[in-house]
DNA sequence: ATATACCTTCCACTTAGATGGAAGGTCAAG
DNA sequence: CTTGACCTTCCATCTAAGTGGAAGGTATAT
């Protein structure tokens, strides 16, 4: 039920159609032609049909989507290094780059976090001693005070994973 | 010219209009409508030409939204304990609660983020001794190898703060 | 012949929290 | 009387990375 290759039994082509290639690489055919639409990926060739026809040259490609967006790395950033590549150019020194300026981003959003995460356990420690009855309303809620003031920086968006 | 307060000027009645508040409150008048237009406001009285009237009620609440998404809160809870306060409940406890969760998944974030800022170092230490010249275009890149296999758990959205 | 599973394009929608701007009404001062 | 600063509503746009679905063409199996 899987291996029925439409195209050429024998001979082999390496040709794969859209959704062969999403079930190799693990992704949705939705997604194969976002990442074509959005320039991740270049357009392929078409079979007479007007079916995508794809090698295995997409497939690592794919793959290495999947490994740049492990560690971080967003889809511009991903189609940037794929330019360069189509370009003739040898990405890493690019790739290199981006993975020390992530790696210092993260370092400065776990430290945010750990300040966060501080004043969290703060307020609630704060809170399980204060007794709802004395809760006024002007305040909304005593359990949360206004701790320190003008305090933005902390990044409080972006809350859980998926 | 900042201190013309255009409705009755001996009495006091503690009326602000949508732009002094924003102004006293530190968000724009944007932002104002926007809150209520998604429920984190209630509707406010309105002046016979239609312009927003508010009280000192609504600057404790905005003040209280400031401070409930500077420790994380999202719209959609506050809008929550909004709503409890306006039925007359106390919501010291379903604060402490979100609390408690909102810690619970910055701890996870924040491991996460370890991991991956161990990965990211990992590779760049390999990458920098990686000779450009090796990198074979199959790869794309070959300072991003696969690593380990099938590990999407790590979130790689939101990558830098403001 | 038809059912089913593919494939194509195009358009809208999602999350979260706003922000920008157009078109028009109101208000106080010069 | 006009200018400028406010205010109103409504509609669109932004980020990021997709997802959903409609309308229609194609290919294979029964």
């Amino acid at each position: 039920m899987n291996e029925t290759r439409p195209q050429s039994p024998s001979v082999m082509e390496e040709g794969y159609n859209i959704g062969e290639l999403a079930g190799l690489a693990g992704v949705s055919a939705k997604t194969i032609r976002f990442y074509e639409q959005t320039g991740v990926l270049p357009a392929p060739f078409r079979q007479a049909n007007g079916y995508r026809i794809y090698t295995n040259d997409t497939l690592d490609r794919l793959k290495f989507i999947r490994s740049a967006q492990a560690i971080g790395l967003t889809l511009g950033e991903i189609r940037e290094i794929m330019t360069m590549r189509d370009h003739g150019q040898v990405p890493c020194a690019y790739v290199l780059e981006l993975i020390r300026t992530h790696s210092n981003d993260i370092s400065k959003r776990i430290a945010d976090l750990e300040l966060l995460k501080g004043e969290l356990e703060q307020l609630a420690e704060r809170g399980a001693q204060l007794d709802p009855a004395d809760c006024p309303p002007s305040t909304v809620c005593h359990v949360i005070a206004h701790l320190s003031a003008g305090d933005d920086s902390v990044g409080g968006s972006c809350p859980a994973g998926p």
